[in-house]
DNA sequence: AATTGTTTTAATCATTTGTTCAATAATGGG
DNA sequence: CCCATTATTGAACAAATGATTAAAACAATT
């Protein structure tokens, strides 16, 4: 039974991460979760009290998924910056892959409820004050590091967002999407190192 | 009273287009879209049969503006790579300025849609066979072309995609944003032909 | 087996939401 | 000015939706 328990609530998680990640919130109704989990529909709120509580959990995790895979590495002092970048894009590549939907929900969510993305993962400075920041600084005092920054995660996550695009314009299929990605783990880490050099 | 009509559906499908791109489909209720226009809402059934064919009107209208603004440059057989490159750049971050929230509304839509989007622009096929892909082919005949022009759309519209997270996190304000922006438009040409000259 | 606490179910409620409808007001041509 | 057309309004409806409740089923403890 305490089993039992767990399976039903894990069941009602899993099903509600599937249809919020790809449909959103507003689109999400409970009784598509409770029909995905296999439920009753009062179960829900058993569990979870509302639709919103069980949605801001579902949330939290999926936006330390989504940045909690970075941030070990680019705070790591030991790192050198080609490591780093080759870490990144391996790290992100990897879950996007397993989670295709997952930034443009992040993204949707915290353009809707900035302040609980604040909340949620300490975000303020852990960025700016990184060592991976210090590093691009160092390499090149030129430029404004956020600007490689945003080419790091948008090389990397960018092709996720636009998978769809691609797909239905027939510029891509799923495997050969796949195949594009394995490309770029080499791929971006030799581009970001051929932009950081160009002064 | 013909003026008054116009003015009238142009007030709905103006602040029907504000709050779709702003909170998606599903969020944006019928009663929104009344008050946001300042008018009954009746109205909008009267001008527009329902919130779906309003929707799809708009839908259409911004799928154009996304993608439209660089049809004619990569298209263009007259031009050569880099003034292409420029010009894919310039018009991007100039239009998505204006317009923050087209990326996300447009990428979450295809998403929903996809088949909405290939009969709205006829999608298929254009970006293939462009010119863009041949002289990309061209300059560097090693790799996918399709990689080149995943970074250079990232570059251009990821920064907009990602700005409320980086907004949230305080590692930019509106007015540095804008001037990072305007940096990007230089950059990210220069940093498009090391990218492409590396093989 | 009886009792207690927990989980599940079906029915129901109160709001919200998209849409319709009948009545009224405004407009413009004959 | 009158009339037909068009535009606007407020009220109302039906369906959808999130949530609650009371009862039943189940499990565990004594």
């Amino acid at each position: 039974m305490e089993e039992n328990k767990l399976d039903t609530e894990e069941k009602i998680k899993a099903a509600a991460a599937r249809l919020f990640t790809q449909k959103g919130y507003a689109a999400t109704k409970t009784r598509d979760i409770a029909e995905e989990a296999g439920i009753n529909l009062s179960l829900l709120n058993y569990y979870f009290r509302s639709k919103e509580k069980l949605f801001n959990l579902i949330m939290g995790e999926k936006i330390r998924q989504f940045f909690g895979i970075v941030v070990p590495v680019i705070t790591d002092d030991s790192l050198d910056l080609e490591l780093k970048i080759e870490l990144f894009v391996e790290k992100y590549i990897e879950t996007l892959t397993q989670n295709p939907d997952l930034p443009i929900f992040v993204l949707n969510e915290i353009r809707n409820d900035p302040k609980h993305f604040v909340e949620e993962i300490g975000a303020n400075k852990i960025l700016m004050s990184s060592s991976l920041m210090n590093q691009i600084r160092a390499k090149n005092p030129d430029i404004n590091p956020v600007h490689f920054v945003m080419n790091l995660m948008g090389m990397s996550v960018f092709p996720f967002l636009s998978k769809p695009v691609f797909m239905a314009s027939q510029v891509v299929d799923e495997n050969s999407f796949k195949a594009l990605m394995d490309e770029r783990r080499k791929l971006i880490p030799i581009w970001m190192n051929t932009i950081l050099g160009s002064k």
